[in-house]
DNA sequence: CGAGACATTGAACTGAATCAAAGCCTGTGG
DNA sequence: CCACAGGCTTTGATTCAGTTCAATGTCTCG
């Protein structure tokens, strides 16, 4: 977004590549070996956190324009991996090259610094969720970022957006039992707050949601995307 | 730690001054305006974001070494703030020449990345404390990981660091109350596994702890300080 | 049609929160 | 040097949000 012409150029000169992920199928694990970077084209994918006791943690996921720096994730140590909710398309480039250009370029430094920074922004915030709200405020909070972000992403209608996450994806992101999520989705679509279904998330009521939550998109910051 | 005599030059160069701020007192909340970058130099303070409902959730500790861009804190929205804990002493940088350097200047600019990922990697882990370990788990590794940091700071003893928190300050942190970190603290030291007295948090069995909670340190690189 | 993955529902259980009192330091002022 | 105020910590009793266990239902796709 704060990029022009010339720095677009600038990194797609260092593009060595795309690759293509079937859903379900892991990006990046501990196993994996490899210094690049990616962009994620098209698609959804998760990062997570498996603990010994079989329990996983969601930490983020990626959609449109998330970047994901390899040979940074892989230093995280068992355990972490990322992997694709859907098929994904990822833009491949050397971190080598990449990093060149980033130092040699203060815009584009600039816009791998903001980019990480609402990666950051995004991680705060998913913690107070998990931290201190109670988990029918997670879901309605989760629900409006995730609304937000894909509305920001230009893929959403009015009141709705693509959904492919499953119930279990939620309850691994919020710290829930399946089970749980299934019951507070079921009383926030009593409500007539929000729905699910078709591979879509309805947002029929933000106001109330938002209220209801204390949602404040303001740490939702637009971010370059390339 | 990867930067040599003429970058931490670099660095200094564009240093515009220090500031001291008292325990408890705000360093950065909705309130201040400024552009300005820090580097904790000496002391702890804590990330915060307050919710509406009065709970709050600690996102993360700042020790020696900790950077903070008040540009990018500020923009996340009301209800967050980064505030003292024990006395404080900061560096200040004018963002903007820091800026200018960290585009002209390739190890600079990975300097800045390599402390935005390492943050990056202490909320995962934290997260998934919150969201998938029992409380006993949290604070052992909690802990663990405070030992941990405080070490590769050249900060601890071969058993015990400095430990300014309070019994509330883990509360908010693992979102927990504060009665509940009461009796899991008692256990774990009923366990003979740490400690916590006179301001020092004393590891008396780090192996069974490290075991209990699944700790690997692998998470925490060690990060340039300047 | 049948298998597997996902969703729904109910009942019993439990980890952690809340509520409610005391106890215990530490510094401050008389 | 003692008293006592305010901020922590400790302990106990009670309650509740969310988990676990156990079925049953439903969709999708080969």
């Amino acid at each position: 977004m704060p990029l022009d012409h010339e720095e677009l150029e600038a990194i797609q000169s260092v593009r060595t590549g795309s690759r293509h992920v079937r859903a379900g199928e892991v990006i990046l694990d501990h196993e994996t070996d490899g210094e690049e970077c990616m962009t994620l084209f098209s698609g959804w994918a998760m990062r997570q956190r498996a603990l010994e006791s079989g329990k996983v943690q969601i930490t983020s996921f990626l959609m449109a324009g998330s970047f994901i720096d390899a040979g940074f994730e892989l230093a995280n140590g068992d355990g972490y991996s990322i992997e694709a909710i859907t098929d994904v398309e990822l833009c491949l480039f050397s971190a080598a090259d990449l990093k060149k250009r980033f130092g040699a370029n203060a815009v584009l430094s600039r816009a791998l610094a903001t980019l990480a920074q609402s990666e950051e922004a995004l991680l705060f915030e998913h913690m107070t969720d998990i931290g201190r709200r109670s988990a029918m405020e997670r879901l309605a909070h989760f629900l409006l970022e995730t609304y937000t972000r894909q509305k920001m992403l230009g893929m959403a209608g009015n009141d709705y957006c693509p959904f492919p996450l499953r119930q279990h994806h939620l309850a691994d992101a919020m710290g829930l039992s399946f089970e749980h999520v299934n019951r507070m989705l079921k009383e926030l679509k009593e409500k007539g707050w929000v729905a699910i279904s078709g591979g879509r998330l309805y947002i029929m009521d933000f106001a109330s949601l938002g209220r209801y939550c204390d949602f404040d998109d303001s740490y939702l910051r637009p971010r370059p995307i390339f």
